[in-house]
DNA sequence: TGTTGACGGCTAACATTGTTAGCCATAAGC
DNA sequence: GCTTATGGCTAACAATGTTAGCCGTCAACA
């Protein structure tokens, strides 16, 4: 860790996840977020240069968390690999949505990402079906069925299991 | 058609497209866009309640020209119906970037729009794979890696088309 | 011990966003 | 010829991110 951030720009980001998760994007504002701590939104620009650079510890918070999620789902089920890790993709994606959508969507910028963690976050994944291509194929899968649940692009109700089996079964098995 | 909107509304449509398309989602402001049409902002509430009606509209312009797009390529291909789909589908989304986004993310109002459009677009899938819970799987599929392409989630300079056809080819030969 | 300087607050202000209130000219319809 | 819809306008408001500049506290150092 060798956290490179001084312990009140940790509260901060502590603060925001929070706010971020509760009442979503929108609600994610300087002043909002200087209110939740006590003082103003200008103090907050003597912790971090603007909002996008909170938003980019955010971002790596999502992305750790999920690597943990995929790496612990591969650790556990040596019946069907695939199949837990889609589970746990999807079941993170779902307790935690508005921190999805900011780590997943969007420009990434990768320079002010701890390095690695990216590559780290694939490797899950690429372990299980070895191939690079048909990696992105699963991932591209995975990220469009949890994008389109949580924007309500499925019919409302509808039983997404099945589709998450035959992608995943297809996509794992190669032709 | 029947166009339910006046001739000065299409005018406005057409001009905030033109803004959303060139110079993406963040220039497509009502001050912007009334300024394109030698007019004031406030004057845009006369033709459309709110920013978000617009956008609607451009909703269902995106909507209706993907689902074009995809009827083309189901009519012209008898070879390979699902590799036809997909390389429209990805050149609709690629030719179009920000139209595709404002159009596929974010909560639909499907109330305000035209009714049909939605089950339109999703037919020519449903039709080349039977299967509803396999359609779904493709529609995030494509989804997905036009996302994730279009935020330069894969390693820059990857060539993508062997993750298309891994997924394709997968995903309509049943397990 | 006294001074310096970093740290971390603050107020005031600016530009930009969506949006509302209210005024006014033009053209059409009865 | 009066009325009314149409479609402009200015002024203004609240909320956004952000900057400039001031000030108190406290630790370190001469």
């Amino acid at each position: 860790m060798a956290d490179r951030l001084s312990p009140r720009a940790r509260q901060i980001v502590a603060a925001a996840r929070e706010l971020l998760e509760k009442d979503g994007a929108d609600a994610l504002t300087m002043r909002r977020l200087a209110d939740r701590l006590g003082i103003r939104a200008p103090s907050l620009y003597k912790h971090f240069p603007d909002k996008a650079a909170v938003e980019v510890e955010l971002i790596a918070e999502g992305m750790e968390e999920l690597a943990r999620a995929l790496e612990a789902a591969e650790a556990a089920g040596p019946d069907d690999v695939m199949a837990g890790l889609g589970a746990a993709y999807r079941a993170y994606a779902l307790a935690h949505p508005h921190l999805y959508r900011l780590t997943t969507s969007g420009p990434l910028p990768r320079d002010l990402l701890p390095p690695g963690l990216e590559d780290r976050t694939a490797m899950p994944l690429v372990r299980a079906v070895g191939d690079a291509d048909r990696a992105r194929a699963v991932w591209a899968f995975a990220h469009g069925m949890v994008v389109l649940e949580l924007d309500g692009r499925f019919p409302p109700g509808a039983d997404l299991d099945p589709a998450w089996r035959a992608g995943l079964t297809s996509l794992t098995w190669p032709a």
